[in-house]
DNA sequence: TCTATTTCTTAACATAGGTCAATGTGTAGC
DNA sequence: GCTACACATTGACCTATGTTAAGAAATAGA
């Protein structure tokens, strides 16, 4: 929790009197392995934000196959906007992929850190258009762009992710088989010798 | 650009006395088939509602096919928000696919009515949200469906434009070849008789 | 340390969809 | 009513990626 609060200070601007008016506001909770922070059918009532381990945000197609939209590493928020915003049951699950500690941001905090502190709604709002913009060249790589270059991409992205999580993940995120991405994995090494 | 107050009014719940404070500062343009309303390269300053007309929202890949991002029919909004709000050279194109009228919504525009109006504030949030939910619906299509079922969730979605809209172009928002969607139509009409 | 489980790789084969080229079918302008 | 041009279809062929199944490598439990 101490590190969202220092999160605020550093990135949204936020100042240390504000950050007095808000520490108690905040809940903060750990997550081991496998646990779910959201399940499918839930109306989902917060955002979290991840201090410390690694949620991961997925859905699971008609084909029984988990679809990954979103890997959530340390410092990063999640949410499902649509399930908050509309109070609809959500279609997305949230777990645990490695032992997590996770503040919880509930609508009510999000209200008063708005009012409070006008940086802290800027800063709020740049979130949400970084949020589309991710959306947006995720859709373009989809379209346009080939197994391989959506993993070199996604690799330049997110090169510590591609340490920490399996391959199995990585190739759900990118919409392709394990056995595809293995197949990208040979073809990129052959290249480079 | 009547179009667009009435749109506020009805809509998003503006009362007739904000909508008088806000009328002067719409403008209000017609556009011609084939002309831009944004190119790549250029800051976008502004958000379009189309009163009438249909414009395409569109990237270029690297191959320099077009890749269509969205259609803007009537009673639509548009903009590139990465450009507006990180003053960004856009990377998309905006043309008129019919000859349009376009009301021109600027970011002073904006402010004063959320300033003034709650109403407009909320009603702009929820814009906000549903193109979030969109885009992510999207991306879980690209991720997890194939070619037939994107386009008849397409013809579910946006029965008219399936009208209006030549083929080529849906097939470009699908993601696939004009080809490609020919033969999928085959496949589709041979299983209905 | 040993075993069991998960993850990764490989290979053979199948398939959706791309590419190219030819042909049809409008439909707008003259 | 012609001529052009944009759009749509079709078929032959190609390629990227999926599928299945087997084995290798890594990792976690006991």
């Amino acid at each position: 929790m101490q590190q969202f609060l220092d999160y605020l200070r550093i990135n949204a601007g936020v100042t240390e009197e504000q950050i007095k008016l808000l520490a108690h506001r905040v809940q903060s909770r750990r997550f081991e392995k496998g646990e779910f922070l959201l399940d499918r059918g839930q109306v989902l009532k917060c955002t979290y934000f991840v201090g410390e381990g690694l949620l991961r945000f997925y859905s699971i197609g008609n084909d029984g196959k988990e679809h990954i939209v979103q890997f959530v590493p340390e410092n990063w928020f999640v949410s499902d906007r649509t399930s908050m915003c509309f109070d609809e049951p959500s279609e997305y699950f949230i777990d645990a992929f490695e032992n997590s500690t996770v503040a919880i941001i509930d609508q009510s905090f999000v209200n008063y850190a708005e009012e409070i502190s006008p940086e802290f709604r800027m800063y709020n709002e740049r979130l949400l258009q970084n949020h589309i913009r991710q959306l947006q060249k995720r859709i373009s790589l989809l379209i346009g762009a080939s197994a391989e270059e959506r993993y070199l991409d996604f690799m330049k992205t997110y090169p510590d992710l591609t340490q920490r999580v399996p391959q199995w993940m990585i190739a759900s995120y990118l919409g392709i088989t394990p056995e595809g991405l293995s197949r990208v994995r040979k073809e990129l090494s052959r290249k480079h010798s």
